[in-house]
DNA sequence: AACTTTTACAACCGCATCATT
DNA sequence: AAATGATGCGGTTGTAAAAGT
């Protein structure tokens, strides 16, 4: 409706605030509060627009504000909570305390979001995304230094549910081993190519001999309980994976682990920090027989240096890496899906 | 040291929703 | 019921600081 924004009248005041107009919004609000924020200003003595001063006490001067880096804990949250409510920021920010919409908004935009993609992981569903893996950084990583290569790195655990990826997994590491950098770029090469079109081009997801009536558990490694929310990813693999009946993946007892997402977890009790992927012996039964009884020790990684370790409670290990934010990268892209007997995934169809 | 590019984040803008008249 | 006003929300932009060349 023909409404004319509040920040339209001439005069007002934009850009950034001065350490004296803030001085004059804390106090006015600490001694009558906010009130009606349009006729603030003019009380406060302030040339702004009542907008502006709300937002500006909401996303930065409000006393209850908790500034500085988010922890793991947090960003494991946000992460989570995203893939139920999307862009939900305010959401989001009800449940973390002390942050708001706008800073979760920001951090998502600048940290996370990149930090899936790079995972090969869609932000938006939070789906893997074979097409959003960076593969020329892996290739370039493998060819430098085969030392190095790790199966995270190749292709993010995520990976383990597409046999596609899984076969070219065990391609690039056999190659690996054969120390031979022009064949692996020729795998890799065919191997890219038919995924960076869409998701459409990927195989099709691998069904699961999960029982339609499960529910999905999910717990960030680092938490101390476990929460049960539905999970957007999860569950679009699930979808994908009924579909296409039974028979490749075999979740046999009510503990197996299935991975979704890179699922490693650190420990500062290890002085080489090693990949070591969850449910290290977890059966794999393959339809077309190229990994049966599939052991994920197979896939560990060489021990790497500089080892950064995060949490001592954990068993197994990731990647460390020096800067902080690599360490995160790593770290936030837990989670670890677990499918308790008699749980049901129908409500969340 | 100077310049360019990238990153991070505060702030703005427009729209939606709810309340009030 | 319709018009208007207040507030909240999410997308986007502007810019300072940091990093890279």
């Amino acid at each position: 409706m023909g409404r004319t924004p509040c920040c339209d009248k001439t005069g007002l005041k934009k850009g950034p605030w001065t350490p004296e107009e803030d001085l004059k919004l804390t106090n006015y609000i600490q001694i009558h509060g906010p009130g009606n924020w349009r006729t603030l200003p003019k009380k406060a003595g302030l040339e702004r627009c009542g907008k502006s001063c709300r937002l500006r006490w909401a996303n930065y001067l409000r006393p209850d504000i908790k500034r500085g880096r988010f922890s793991f804990e947090e960003e494991e949250t946000i992460i989570q909570l995203h893939s139920v409510l999307g862009n939900k920021w305010s959401a989001i920010a009800a449940r973390l305390p002390g942050r708001t919409d706008n800073e979760i908004k920001n951090y998502w935009n600048t940290h996370i979001r990149k930090r899936l993609l790079r995972n090969g992981i869609d932000p938006v569903t939070h789906a893997p995304r074979l097409d959003f893996l960076d593969l020329s950084s892996i290739l370039s990583s493998t060819l430098c230094n085969q030392s190095l290569v790790s199966v995270s790195n190749l292709l993010g655990a995520q990976a383990l549910l597409n046999p596609q990826l899984l076969r070219l997994a065990n391609t690039l590491l056999s190659l690996k081993q054969d120390n031979n950098p022009e064949i692996l770029l020729q795998h890799l090469q065919q191997n890219q190519q038919p995924c960076n079109n869409s998701q459409e081009n990927l195989a099709p997801p691998p069904p699961c001999s999960l029982q339609p009536n499960q529910q999905l558990q999910v717990h960030p490694s680092t938490c101390s309980t476990s929460t049960t929310v539905p999970c957007t990813p999860m569950l679009s693999q699930m979808e994908t994976m009924q579909t296409y009946g039974e028979g490749f993946f075999s979740c046999s007892n009510s503990q197996e682990t299935l991975v979704s997402q890179p699922n490693y977890v650190r420990s500062d009790s290890d002085p080489n920090p090693t990949v070591h992927l969850v449910s290290e012996n977890t059966n794999i039964r393959s339809t077309d027989g190229w990994s049966q009884d599939f052991n994920f020790d197979s896939l560990r990684s060489t021990p790497i240096s500089s080892p950064t370790p995060l949490n001592s409670s954990s068993t197994t290990f990731i990647n460390s890496s020096s800067s902080v934010d690599d360490e995160r990268e790593s770290f936030s892209s837990l989670l670890k899906f677990e499918i308790p007997d008699g749980l049901d995934f129908g409500e969340f169809m």
